[in-house]
DNA sequence: GATGCATACTCGTATAGACGAGTGGGCGAG
DNA sequence: CTCGCCCACTCGTCTATACGAGTATGCATC
């Protein structure tokens, strides 16, 4: 093993850095030139302390902001590992065309499937709720809404959480209202009820995520969400659905294919 | 000035909870219910350190959490503040189209002057280069492209950076390789020269800043940014163009329209 | 060999103190 | 009144120390 002074160097007293950004900077030089490869620990707490001959805190406060860029991510009791870039997911702009409507399976399934992995899907709620305003102003205003929530697991990792909206007088009393919809999906449903669907319109955002998307989908620091809002028209301009969905933004790609006309 | 325990509440030491999350958690909730409002100052650091009966390390780690969650960020000598929401630019889909190729004008001038804002663009580079493995990929592996790199500001913010890559052949000695390409961009350019624009794929992702990033844009700590990676195919299709910008997550909504079928 | 404990290592949390540096207000000198 | 300095307050950086809690390993015991 070479010695800690080759790899990360030693630090520049007469520098106004802060002296845990100079130690940041030389774990991230280290990290970009692949002396520490994905999944690799870094030197301990300890062996930082003494190689540079700071304090802990002054380590920490460096680890810290590898950590708030993405770069590292620590594991109690065992100490802080480059972090391993998951496989992303390629969301294709027509995932959800006609053409592609799976007989029996959910598109999420078939995908993940076709890519080698383990899908999931947990935490099936369907209820009747009273939509939010922004819900509500997208779906023109409906009292109450049909609410189906769900989250989606790849090899056991979550992926995304996802809650789709319809208009209760639309929606009650269908196989949409059901736990699960059938082959096809809701889409498929809407279709067979009349609803012809026309196009999507889809929001994105990216931010931080809350606590509770953390927790729900096991977000090491710094990784955002990528906040996606899909409202589906049917052929008479009506909005029948609005899908609200936030994903780990480590694990996706979204990919659009837009005509230059 | 109603106290800060009414705001903040206290802690509970019975909890498992670490005390620096709870004191994250109270301060989240009280903007989160509007007792501190956009651009607000939060309690000082030392008032914080009197109100919960902690170490000021304590108190620092708990507004750190925020920062990073993107809820606050702090400002030496003057305080830590709510983060204030800057409004957002809305990018639709059919920004690129050929009806909106608007004479005269960059289309990031005339949409921001629409929205009564102040657009500037800096950091203007032309040159010739060797393309990254990534974009020599993408555009048919040429020797050499030509890079064009600029800055957008809104009303002084910076808010996206962005280079544009064409394969050398087809850009060399044309309007394309002048700082100001001319009316209707190079896009414009492109298709007077024979190249009709058939579709664009935009790839989309998510992630935290690098510190060079985080420079350019001027970001607060807790902004991720999006990286949209789009690609002009023409007529033939050929990919004639790679443009790859990074954009303030906080300043940008992207939206999408897609067929149904 | 399997079990279980001791131990040494890791990071997590928290305290107490010190000094530096940016900001803004007040106040005195001119 | 204006200028410039001082001071109080803010957050930024750093040290030193302590204990808690999760993990892994090896060794003694059964």
């Amino acid at each position: 093993m070479a010695s800690l002074t080759s790899v990360l160097g030693v630090l520049d007293p007469t520098s106004d850095r802060a002296v845990f950004r100079q130690i940041a900077d030389a774990l991230r030089e280290a990290i970009d030139k692949g002396r520490f490869r994905e999944g690799d620990k870094l030197p301990s707490e300890t062996e930082l302390v003494d190689h540079f001959g700071v304090s802990r805190m002054t380590v920490r406060n460096a680890l810290s902001l590898l950590q708030q860029e993405g770069l590292a991510v620590s594991e109690h009791g065992k100490g802080v590992f480059v972090r391993p870039r998951p496989p992303v997911r390629r969301l294709a702009s027509d995932r959800f065309a006609r053409r592609h409507r799976d007989q029996g399976k959910a598109a999420f399934t078939v995908e993940a499937e076709a890519a080698g992995s383990r899908p999931e899907v947990d935490n099936l709620e369907v209820k009747e709720e009273r939509p939010s305003q922004d819900i509500s102003a997208r779906l023109g205003s409906p009292r109450k809404v049909l609410a189906r929530r769900r989250r989606y697991l790849l090899d056991g990792r979550p992926v995304e959480f996802a809650t789709s909206y319809l208009p209760l007088d639309l929606a009650r009393n269908t196989p949409i209202a059901q736990p699960n919809p059938g082959p096809g999906g809701i889409y498929a449903r809407l279709e067979e009820m009349g609803h012809r669907l026309d196009h999507f319109d889809e929001e994105i955002r990216a931010r931080m995520p809350s606590p509770a998307e953390v927790r729900t989908l096991q977000l090491a620091s710094g990784v955002p969400v990528i906040h996606l809002v899909r409202t589906a028209y049917d052929a008479e301009g009506r909005a029948v659905e609005v899908c609200d969905t936030v994903m780990a933004a480590d694990a996706y790609v979204l990919a659009y294919q837009l005509p230059a006309n």
